[in-house]
DNA sequence: TAACGCATGTAATACGTTACATGATTCT
DNA sequence: AGAATCATGTAACGTATTACATGCGTTA
């Protein structure tokens, strides 16, 4: 079970409400982990009553900003450092990419060509905000662990590319 | 639900038994698809109910090996190429890379060279199984997917050793 | 013949998604 | 006042993991 610490990760960030946490699963954070507010919910509330996480502010339409508390940290704490990841998971691209090779030269491309597309817009999605964020001064060391977690990577770009131009001479 | 598509996917690659089927998603496909035994039965008792496998060989110890139909390679074909892809998935070690810099700089670099370590392994090893896959004289375009779905891309080799580096001068 | 690995299956529980449901505030 | 968005919650359903359970075949 680890939505409960993507969450408690998350709020170590930054405080903040549960529908704000919905949001930022559902976009920058997308590739690399998802959750709706359905679960997200219950977590915060769960968090709090064992103290893993408190309600710091109540502020308009009945919104909680919730922030971890030293419990919290020390339990996200043990989690990074001292359980084992869990690296056997699931990675629809991955299956994906892998089983366009059962396809015919033709219906290949055209499923690849789609895959080119995605990744090439993700990635200029990716340098819009990186450029917003180095000229707000911001720099995160983190970032290229987003690339990965959303398949930009340039290699993986011409991979791609190479692919396609093969389907043309089979 | 892909775990169909998965299973359907594989045995497209080739005919096999549940227990193979297990096995290869346990330890070759295991950064890009996993699925234990418990799943694959019922699902493989499904696809044959539906048409889309069937068993084309019953050998020692009960053992059923299964084909895709030809109405399970047109179900492939479409999801391949007419569903979209969820691409809003869970991927731990991203989450993991994300928050180990929410830790103070020795316990990240230990956290960081955990990973260092898992993942010079896996290059290692996948090292070691293209060479075998070359010597047979298999080629197989996707094996750049299951670096990416491993994550073993030598960038993030060096991306990992880069972020260890930096623990010791801040 | 006992232990081990092959091979399959089901049951209980946990987790995740989708759909349903409601109320508060802001904007037009 | 009505529509849109913010903000939270629960219920029903589907999927995944873990634990339980059994039998066949080979090897020591």
């Amino acid at each position: 079970m680890s939505l409960r610490h993507a969450v408690l990760g998350m709020l170590s960030v930054t405080s903040c409400t549960g529908y704000e946490l919905t949001q930022w699963f559902d976009s920058s954070l997308q590739h690399a982990w998802h959750a709706s507010h359905s679960q997200i919910y219950p977590e915060l509330a769960r968090l709090e009553a064992e103290g893993l996480a408190e309600v710091v502010e109540e502020g308009a339409r009945r919104s909680k900003t919730y922030a971890v508390t030293d419990a919290g940290r020390e339990e996200l704490k043990r989690w990074l450092m001292e359980t084992e990841p869990n690296r056997a998971q699931r990675n629809e691209t991955a299956l994906r990419w892998f089983l366009v090779f059962r396809l015919d030269p033709d219906d290949r491309r055209a499923a690849l060509e789609r895959e080119l597309e995605f990744v090439e817009a993700a990635a200029a999605q990716r340098r819009a905000l990186t450029e917003q964020l180095d000229a707000e001064g911001k720099t995160g060391g983190f970032r290229p662990v987003l690339d990965l977690a959303a398949r930009v990577d340039p290699a993986m770009i011409g991979w791609l590319r190479d692919q396609i131009e093969a389907t043309k001479t089979e």
